[in-house]
DNA sequence: ACCTGAACACCGTTCAAGT
DNA sequence: ACCTGAACACCGTTCAAGT
């Protein structure tokens, strides 16, 4: 009955651009490659999204649920510690079965609207959970950020093959994991009210 | 005499380059912003340059020597785990001075030819001999590996807004370094060579 | 109501023609 | 020997015209 039916959809729009991201990084998702995967053509996109702008920044937010997703299946509830260890593992693992995804999302500027503040907040919430456990509640935000970002950072380097120096990257992994897990089972981490200057020897900017 | 002597240089090429990079990310650095920024037309710019992407490249080299040499200035050689933590602040300090510069270094993917790779290697040799100092010369590497990951990590989650959880993210980042430099110090890392599973309570994949 | 071709302003890159 | 305008194949995006 309606003049034109829609030839395609919001959602498969969204699929064929994971799917390029995935090929062939952000910069192949074009709106011709797109368009084309959908069997259309690139004007046409515009009925379903404002601009390859928020083409990308649907794509950050549905990578980064999906992490979450991972990181959530895999926390059990009994042993904080055991929960942690198994989060960072599941972490790492989702950076290297989706590089180019996991480059997307940690390499996209803050520039654009941000709702994906408060998806990454849900995104870490198991984790935070298990520090909070692990540590007590005044400690487990600096404990997340502690492990967050020795997970990122490290999946980051191995992405960017900066770990030239050869070695056994997955030794590596498991060494941090656990002088990091054990700095936090015997509570070791510094206060996060007071963790001050430690004055001797070289400060922030000395 | 010669008919046509340079306009430009290799030189003031890389640094307006560079400028671009800082003001606008590395989208800004396109070609006619480059050449008009030297005073002449994109096409020129290929007698000085194979390609965008060569010039792409040179900036990462550029920005890790940068680094490396920010890193070195501030190991002092008395105390390893002084200069650990100094060079720690020294990273996260270069970070947030040139973020679009930091972000290219490590957005840009591993595609390309890599004499950043040695580059890069140069670049943490004064945080692998405080590690070595610090641990032995067995897990140094580890040691080394960890607190890269860690300051990187935290620099690339700081950059990209990535903690959206508030308080205070100085404290965060002296937190976190002090439970490395602690647990390095009382030579708490697993052994590199047999960091093993952990079997218990949820491995890698579990 | 959705899709399309044509158009516009940009890209990176090549190349014959200028000096 | 270097620089240039014109050209080519691409981009993202807009819009009047089709159905």
């Amino acid at each position: 009955m309606s003049p034109a039916p829609a030839r395609t959809t919001d959602d498969a729009i969204l699929v064929a651009a994971r799917d390029l991201l995935d090929e062939g990084g952000a910069d192949a998702v074009t709106m011709q490659a797109v368009a084309a995967r959908v069997g259309v053509r690139a004007p046409s996109l515009y009925k379903h999204l404002a601009s390859r702008g928020a083409l990308l920044q649907a794509l950050v937010e549905d990578a980064i649920a999906e992490i979450g997703a991972a990181i959530d299946a895999v926390a059990r509830g009994a042993d904080p510690g055991a929960d942690v260890r198994a989060m960072a593992y599941a972490f790492r693992a989702w950076a290297r079965r989706s590089p180019n995804r996991y480059r997307h999302v940690f390499g996209s500027r803050p520039g654009a609207a941000r709702p994906a503040a408060g998806l990454s907040a849900a995104a870490v919430a198991p984790l935070l959970g298990s520090c909070d456990r692990l540590v007590g509640p005044d400690r487990a935000l600096a404990a997340a950020r502690l492990v967050t970002a020795y997970v990122h950072g490290f999946a980051s380097m191995e992405l960017a093959d900066g770990f030239g120096l050869g070695g056994d990257v997955d030794a590596a992994f498991a060494s941090g994991v656990e002088t990091l897990v054990s700095a936090l089972e015997r509570g070791d981490a510094v206060d996060a009210e007071e963790p001050a200057a430690r004055s001797s020897g070289g400060g922030p900017d000395a």
